[in-house]
DNA sequence: GCCCATCATGCAAACGATTGCTGCAACTGT
DNA sequence: ACAGTTGCAGCAATCGTTTGCATGATGGGC
């Protein structure tokens, strides 16, 4: 059937570990012979079963990543990265959609964990216990969520608040509303906190509202809440929720950003194309999969479980479009018709 | 280490063949040594080391995907199916992204095919050579994409365009626009198609357009073009290049769809909250991901070469929103200022 | 009470690679 | 010229399953 390792020995004259030395460890065969099996070898197109490969060596050449909701933009660019990154170092990658269920999640985790060399977890919903019992299957490295105990790679939105905070306070603002999502997702939590801390200490004012369905209707319901509190800027929890604003916004008749700012999180692709164009912050989610993969490879590599649970942070960028300015009169509805 | 067939065979005192057949052909053994060993076996929390079982079996239960460029949402729905098809069936599955590159998806798919029982390509950008060439390695299904020796499902393109030429046709419109996509895909060249054949049959003057880039520039360079020609309706290869030409037409003054009706195609997340909701055309991706797994599946059940070559058509509909009405007078941009 | 189906179970041979150990040759230094 | 070293190649065990074949037990029909 299949060109197997014997039919390579017998085509260059020499036995099966030879040939298997020849591939894997060139420096032990004599270069002559190393040639010759080279020659044979993809003479026959001989590739190695992998199945025979990995029973022995208990590697699989293969990488698994699971996500919560592929049907978020924001995870399709993890998944590039991770795919890309694993690539560069000949492994494959298994995907899973965790569809925003914990129950799911795990059980995902565990059929993958026997079939792949390490897990990359992004935003789990899980419990930290949940995961740290996972961690035990498989080496696993998590994005965006942080668990002592596990290695990370986490995107710094605290900062991106901060940018965010700085830019609005830069331009003038003095009482700004932040439009929450999910109160249990870890990128809530520090976005949250990082606006708080920001705004305390350029002495600006925040009118907290939510947790909201971090989606456009989220977004809806939140522009009437911050247009009665008053706020000269809104800061939504992501950019989904900032078009909602938007549309409501403009459908209210109030005018962005010459009446209120507006700015969301996540540098969609629409963001850069919407009516007016919005200012956000970019996470840079594809750098994000490629760090954690080359997180997971050099813990494989070590192959000690000596090392610590490094947590990597990267640096999240402020894109200022044209949803914010200046504030121009307080807001008042009424006043616009 | 690993808990293996051998200790569940020990603890529940029969033999490792008994234990396999306990497990996989439960009609072989005894109700109650079969009971016996499944209580071994989860008190133990046995789970069947893959590679040994594919090393003598030759199948790997994993499918294989690869798609053309994840950033496109539209393969997000594809994907999500595909995953979740094949869990089903307790197949887990390899993700790879050819990067719109045809020598990136041929190398992908080469190395793929060692690994998997079967694969789905979304619209490859490869030849029908290549793609014939690569079936031979392993069993493959394509998505969008039709190469007569190989099994397809395809989303009926034409069909929508021909829902759209209709609702246009009966809202009065008599002359259109089509802003097309890049002219080697196959889903241009029916969608071209589509809308001329319908065109023809309803006696609708088309004036075509393009090729554009696909994209959100596509659009807005297509809206101007479509402007001078002076028709009432512009259609758009896809959703994206809508948006763009939406976005021209309000900035040069011209009211959607009072002066100018436009359709879109693909219906992506965004196209329900654009301002206004877009009318375009709904592609069922995520059945289209079931469907290629389950075809894919049925030739690998009945494992037979001898199954003609079926390409399976998926219905896609024509969503009506806020873009498209009865055309008020004939664009004349100059006429708004 | 005997023989023949029938059914459940066990034995052992694969599957295709990797790798520790062994053996042989050639070479080095004295 | 001989012992010791080194370098290269082969033998065979091993990984954890599945599965064809053989065997033992059970039961039914006469």
């Amino acid at each position: 059937m299949s060109v197997t390792i014997r039919d390579v020995a017998h085509k260059a004259n020499v036995s099966v570990s030879t040939v298997s030395r020849a591939l894997s460890a060139p420096n032990l065969v004599r270069q002559q012979t190393r040639d010759r099996v080279i020659a044979a070898a993809d003479e026959l197109g001989y590739r190695p079963n992998t199945a025979a490969r990995s029973l022995i060596t208990g590697k699989t050449g293969i990488l698994g990543i699971v996500v919560t909701d592929l049907g978020n933009p924001f995870y399709t660019g993890i998944l590039k990265g991770v795919q890309a990154r694993a690539r560069q170092d000949a492994y494959s990658v298994l995907f899973a959609d965790g569809e925003e269920d914990p129950a799911t999640e795990e059980s995902l985790v565990r059929t993958m964990a026997k079939q792949v060399d390490g897990l990359v977890v992004c935003a789990p919903t899980m419990s930290d216990q949940q995961l740290r019992d996972l961690a035990e299957l498989t080496p696993m490295v998590l994005v965006n969520r942080h668990v002592p105990e596990i290695p990370a790679v986490l995107m710094d939105s605290a900062g991106g608040m901060r940018q965010v905070v700085d830019h609005l306070a830069a331009l003038g603002h003095e009482r700004i509303a932040y439009l929450g999502g999910p109160r249990g997702a870890w990128s809530d939590q520090e976005r949250r906190a990082g606006l708080l801390a920001a705004a305390e200490r350029q002495h600006i004012g925040v009118a907290e509202f939510g947790p909201f369905p971090p989606r456009f209707d989220g977004g809806i319901q939140g522009a009437d809440l911050a247009l009665a509190a008053e706020v000269t800027a809104i800061v939504a929890y992501n950019d989904l929720m900032a078009f909602g604003t938007l549309s409501r916004l403009r459908s209210r008749g109030v005018r962005v950003p010459t009446d209120v700012s507006v700015v969301g999180f996540d540098d969609l692709v629409f963001s850069a194309t919407s009516a007016p164009p919005l200012t956000t912050v970019a996470m840079p989610t594809e750098a994000a999969g490629r760090a954690a993969v080359h997180l997971l490879l050099a813990r494989l590599a070590e192959s000690g479980a000596g090392a610590p649970a490094t947590a990597q942070r990267l640096d999240t960028y402020l894109i200022v479009r044209f949803t914010t300015s200046p504030p121009g009169a307080p807001v008042s509805v009424s006043a616009h018709h």
